[in-house]
DNA sequence: TATAACCGTTGCCGAAACGGCAGCAATATG
DNA sequence: CATATTGCTGCCGTTTCGGCAACGGTTATA
């Protein structure tokens, strides 16, 4: 089913790998006739469409304008494919996922398990990356869900949905915090902090609030992997930092304490955003996905926030 | 500027035309040159994409499909083309309407002509229709911004806006009626009265309305044309019905006077749709015209509901 | 500084795709 | 029954495409 003119294609491919030789391996073809492609191309849009460092290709700003084209043309090739599939016969797609560590735990491998489940011709790619990276992601046309923390996002995504999750300390059964409902920033700097590299968003939300402290925090372990941080954690090596939604690991995990953090009498929220590609129709089974997740990420909110109540 | 595979461009032609032979005659090449894209396209696909009826060609259920995304291709085109083009020079471009009567009279002249005073080489196409072929000419791709009655709207069109206007008797100044504020149904079936075909919406807002009332009204006169209708109210032959947009025109002429219709105490709405194709990004001078209709028209309502208030 | 590894581009040539012409059978119109 | 129109199909010249090998240029390494 290739219904597209070759340059459309290659155009694609040179955009993603950089370079019209990495190209050419990838599409099995010569670079020659990818070369006379993009040639080809630039001609009939009457300006070059990349820069040609020596190093390889780099878009021009006509060159994204196509490139945005081109990712629209081909993601709606998709959901048409998609359509035709479903008409005789079970869904079958791949649904392409970027998201931030925090899904990890349980939210995804949940959902994903239940809806293998009923659609077993639905495949799954996951890649798992800094909030910032997961938005260029699904920017590029890499991913077609895209969970990250709500920050700013630009203008070519769409923001599906918006889930508010309590950040939380995280220590062992025996630590002295152990036995408190809440905790403040102040009572956890008390003692050895695990803390997030810049590349974690909890990183994000954690710093401007301890800037705010007078005292310097004393110097503490610092990771960028929240599964470490935890086991950490579990060791008694310090406080951890996590959003809440690792609750079913967290009740199921004898050894840890989830304490929600209190900032001067009211409670830190870490914002979790879906996101999709704005100028996009997604192909069924990856709408359907999406409901799911937006379901299910809103019934994770309404019961955490409920075991944990803000009561001021 | 001709990336895409010709078999799409014979395709939408086919889709448009009907035929085959028409399509050809459009694209200005051989009947069998077309034929054999489309059936390469079929072959491709692995369905065929239209049922052959011995005068002409109908699109089969894939074949739909298929046209709705080379619709999304060629749209995507044009909002391509257009950007690359505002990069070099002023916008130039051309954004079809489709809308229903009630706008002819001032909405739109007035916004096209300030429209073309800023910007000399964008050109507009108007289609006037009746709301259902408003809708269905937006589908069918066939315009870029629809204005119709706010009915439901197929899922493949976004509401640009809404916008509601009060429904009024449009009568001569010398009628009986001219010296009230506002009028009901009863006091206007009292007399004459002009009524709208049903390819006007304003029947549809009326009929409902008459059909509560115990009396049979007399017998009217009929018409399709909102024009002729205000013609004939302005020589006291009855009593007109119709939304409150020429407030320009009946203003200045002062033959004609406005009367807010009031039914059971609350005033009758006319709900105005602002339409686009849902999966579609506007090319720039297009959205930027629409947000002048959307202004313009809420402008309008604000302005005019605050002429007639509702004082109940 | 010499060498090797990439890079994009170009000439040449066989293969594939495309389009025009004329003619076919089937169907609708009068 | 005659005529017109429909989509489709061989045939054939033209255009486009892709593979191969080679060229000039830049970058990294020895």
């Amino acid at each position: 089913m290739r219904f597209h003119s070759p340059a459309i294609q290659y155009f694609h491919a040179v955009r993603r790998t950089g370079s019209i030789r990495a190209a050419a391996r990838v599409l099995n073809v010569a670079s020659s006739a990818v070369s006379r492609q993009i040639l080809k191309l630039e001609q009939e849009v009457g300006s070059p469409l990349f820069e040609r460092n020596a190093r390889g290709l780099t878009l021009t700003t006509v060159g994204e304008m196509l490139a945005r084209h081109v990712m629209n043309v081909l993601q709606d090739l998709d959901r048409f494919r998609s359509d035709v599939a479903s008409l005789s016969g079970a869904w079958s797609g791949t649904v392409s996922i970027a998201c931030i560590e925090s899904l990890t735990e349980s939210v995804l491998p949940d959902l994903i398990a239940s809806h293998r489940g009923r659609a077993r011709r639905v495949s799954f790619t996951i890649e798992v990356k800094g909030s910032s990276d997961v938005l260029e992601a699904l920017s590029r046309g890499e991913a077609d869900i895209g969970i990250a923390m709500a920050l700013r996002h630009p203008p070519d995504l769409r923001q599906a949905a918006l889930k508010r999750f309590r950040l939380g300390a995280v220590v062992a059964r025996e630590h002295p915090l152990a036995r408190r409902k809440t905790v403040t920033l102040e009572q956890c700097l008390a003692f050895p902090v695990i803390n997030a590299l810049p590349e974690l968003s909890i990183y994000h939300l954690l710093q401007p609030l301890i800037a705010q402290l007078s005292e310097t925090p004393e110097p503490a372990i610092q990771a960028n992997s929240i599964d470490l941080m935890r086991e950490l954690a579990a060791r008694g090596v310090g406080v951890a930092f996590q959003t809440q939604l690792g609750i079913n690991r967290l009740s199921r995990d004898s050894r840890l304490v989830f304490l929600p953090l209190d900032n001067a009498g009211s409670p830190v929220w870490s914002d979790l955003g879906i996101y999709v590609r704005a100028e996009r129709t997604l192909p069924a089974y990856t709408e359907s996905f999406l409901q799911e997740l937006v379901r299910e990420l809103g019934e994770r909110e309404r019961r955490e926030n409920a075991a944990h109540p803000h009561t001021p």
